[in-house]
DNA sequence: ACAGTTTAGGACCAATTGGTCCAATAAAAG
DNA sequence: CTTTTATTGGACCAATTGGTCCTAAACTGT
């Protein structure tokens, strides 16, 4: 029955990520999580050690991937306010969506595990400290265009922006309108006059 | 060994809440329950009928809860602005002191739940529309006061504002500074000019 | 003193939890 | 063809899960 498959670890982590974003860590089971990476209990042991290892890779998988794909919408050649309103928009409209409002999976770590796993802790606050470095990043060239206030301290934008996303996606999870998000987005954004 | 107390199904219920506020819903055991709540299994099976009812109960217990201190807060005889500015300041002291890094309990409830329990999904939107609606009071208020900008819209203004609170409440559980926090507040608040 | 009502304790339940271990098997390497 | 190396399914584990149920005991009203 071993068919020894050429299996790619980042993969199976891959999967591991998604059932842990949707369940949360605890509603998470062994069988939930073999089943989806589609490997046996005794290679999950084998290669991973447990579930509690593996929902901290699962983490810096995510990191990894949020990075990747941030980085290169605030790599576009755009007006920096511009790359930021539309990172907002996207978020509004994915919690808007029916299978998007699973939010942000280092947001739900958050609240779930941070006070209890500091491990999960650190790497969640290095998460965090991604988004705004890349935020702050943003803002500077926001700033160096002449769209965002060069009055205002770039690192205070950037954890407010931070903050402000978060926001968004917990909000969003009670389901309100897209009206509503709207409303919050925009008007979020204005602190960047 | 019985010995009929007079017990106050309210204060069992706090206690509850306390609970599910400090470990969440799926980390939160029978066991952990009925040690709270200081009643016996069967009582507890008697009385609230299961887990998942206890849990509903908490949820409206805290919306009673907040939603008392709220307008304690918000009747006091001091401009709007400024109140709202306290209730701001109030949740970055809480997220920087250790034992109040459990947040808000709807915002825990909304992050873990929401997605996969309608019914609480609906009672923690009913939550959500109570902070927004204080707000909303306060927003109007402010206006009239003249401490907040006339051209507002003042829904969209609450809708904001709770979102913003709830923004910092899942930041200040990955533990970064008060002066992040601080941040974030400030700059929040500057939307109501 | 007695009956009725609450409450508690704890036995019991099937299912599930995260985790260990091993024999079987299939591919890769020689 | 044989040995080595992966990987597997599944038996097995003790502990815990949420939940039911019955008996005993303590209080309350009469």
């Amino acid at each position: 029955m071993a068919r020894p498959r050429e299996f790619d670890t980042t993969e199976a982590l891959n999967e591991a990520m998604q059932v842990f974003w949707t369940k949360g860590f605890e509603a998470t089971s062994l069988n939930d999580l073999i089943g989806a990476m589609k490997l046996s209990k005794s290679s999950f042991y084998d290669t991973f050690g447990s579930k509690h290892e593996v929902f901290l890779a699962a983490i810096e998988h995510y990191k990894k991937t949020v990075t990747a794909q941030v980085s290169a919408v605030s790599e576009l050649d755009a007006p920096a306010r511009k790359l930021i309103g539309s990172l907002f928009e996207r978020a509004v409209e994915r919690m808007t969506e029916e299978d998007g409002r699973r939010g942000c999976f280092l947001n739900n770590c958050a609240v779930e595990v941070a006070l209890h796993d500091p491990a999960a802790a650190k790497l969640i606050g290095g998460g965090f400290a991604i988004m705004e470095d890349t935020f702050f990043a943003l803002v500077q060239r926001g700033q160096a265009e002449g769209e965002v206030g060069a009055d205002k301290d770039p690192r205070a934008l950037a954890r407010y922006l931070t903050s402000s996303l978060n926001g968004i996606m917990v909000m969003g999870k009670a389901g309100p309108g897209r009206e509503a998000l709207s409303d919050v987005a925009r008007i979020a954004l204005t602190a960047l006059d």
